[in-house]
DNA sequence: ATTTGATATTTGATGCAACAAATTTGTTGC
DNA sequence: GCAACAAATTTGTTGCATCAAATATCAAAT
């Protein structure tokens, strides 16, 4: 015991079983996700003005953390400029919508077909545990709650294919579309539309089908479009 | 003559025949253009650190326009935080660049096929003209020249497929591989690789080939991979 | 009453100073 | 030499004043 304590426990910091914490927390970082939470609940209505100073005040902060955050938003297309001191949270045109539908295919269908080479029994497990509080919520009348077991449920397959930048980038679009996903309910709550198809996602999940699995999130993008399609113009 | 000098010359402004300016032009757009462009180029080595204050100095701004460049490019990808204080411009590895092909596979073959369905004689003639200048280009050991005549190839391709989000996500896919292009000459140079891929696109746009035109782009991809590969790692 | 023009207000952009955190450099002791 | 500690410097963040441009308000004229 203790034969040879000049020897280091760890040859470098690497070899720590750590992983860094991530240090964000700066007022631009959270005013960034104070606002983008509070676009993707809808809390703006389509076409509302946003002005830096506006958005500081409501934040508690000064203006260049707000200004962090509207410009960052811009960037990811989740706000726009619609003229020269004007940026508004963008109405979801039809236009708009099916390009982004579009993208969401190829994208979302490339994160299952990977997904499923990689998924674990444990985050099956998580899915299904996801997928009973979808119902439960759906259940209650509990909509925004619903909602958001939604968007883990395909987050937690996306992550599964380990493509950091992918699942970025599938997060700007979820973004874009949603506000307009409020203003589906009780349609949406009702309909159920999306049961089967996750039902269907797992069971590809687990028999490692990947064509089964992608099959069934575009299934769910296609339906979930058909309703929102007639939301808009 | 001057019979009715009561009526107005025009009901509204909207029917003036003019396009409105767009004043695009703030320090912290230049700052951005010429930051990214330089990043592209790439004058910055892998790994090389940023900082506000250098970037503001050697563009001759304050902070505030720097800082906002820097930001937006780590929004996109262009930049990566490397620590606490430390944004640098990320060394492509082997990871990142299969998982940029894998996305750029899906969404360049999306913005080629639908590209096919809305493409012009004028098009056709212009893709035609980028093509001799790529090859010019290439006589004359112009490397950086061909480079940009090929992305501009490229996009007039995606362009034409009126999806500007699209183009847009396909554009910060290109800034990722932008910098290690450059480490490929003269091996690129001399293989010509891409030029059969480009006649084949063309040859499949004039016939309003989707599928045609797609597998074009797909090649060409799957090429420019290869030679990247052998790079990386 | 509607339009035109001037005035006042709002607003984004920019620069800069102050602060705190992180890094680098220097120094001391072994 | 080298490890440990401290001082100095670098650096991102934040707030704010200032400016010019855009918008809103209002009055006068036709």
């Amino acid at each position: 015991m203790f034969s040879d304590l000049t020897d280091p426990i760890l040859k470098s910091a690497a070899e720590m079983p750590l992983v860094p914490i991530d240090r964000q927390t700066s007022l631009g970082e959270l005013a960034y996700a104070s606002l983008k939470e509070a676009i993707v609940r809808g809390e703006f209505s389509a076409g509302q003005k946003l002005t830096v100073r506006a958005v500081a005040q409501a934040l508690e902060v000064s203006t260049t953390p707000a200004r962090d955050a509207i410009m960052r938003l811009i960037g990811e297309g989740a706000l726009v400029n619609a003229g020269p001191k004007t940026v508004i949270v963008p109405p979801l045109t039809k236009t708009a919508l099916d390009e982004v539908t579009a993208i969401r295919l190829v994208l979302e269908a490339l994160a299952a077909k990977i997904a499923a080479a990689n998924i674990s029994p444990e985050t099956i497990d998580k899915l299904k545990t996801l997928q009973s509080q979808i119902n439960s919520a759906l259940d209650a009348g509990n909509y925004s709650a619903a909602l958001k077991a939604n968007k883990a449920f395909h987050f937690l397959i996306y992550q599964t294919a380990k493509m950091p930048r992918l699942t970025t980038m599938i997060e700007s679009l979820w973004v874009r579309i949603g506000p307009s996903l409020n203003d589906l309910y009780p349609e949406f709550a009702t309909s159920r539309v999306g049961v089967s198809n996750h039902m269907e996602a797992i069971a590809g999940l687990e028999s490692r089908d990947a064509a089964r699995v992608q099959a069934a999130i575009e299934k769910d993008i296609r339906d979930g479009y058909r309703r929102l399609a007639t939301r808009v113009e």
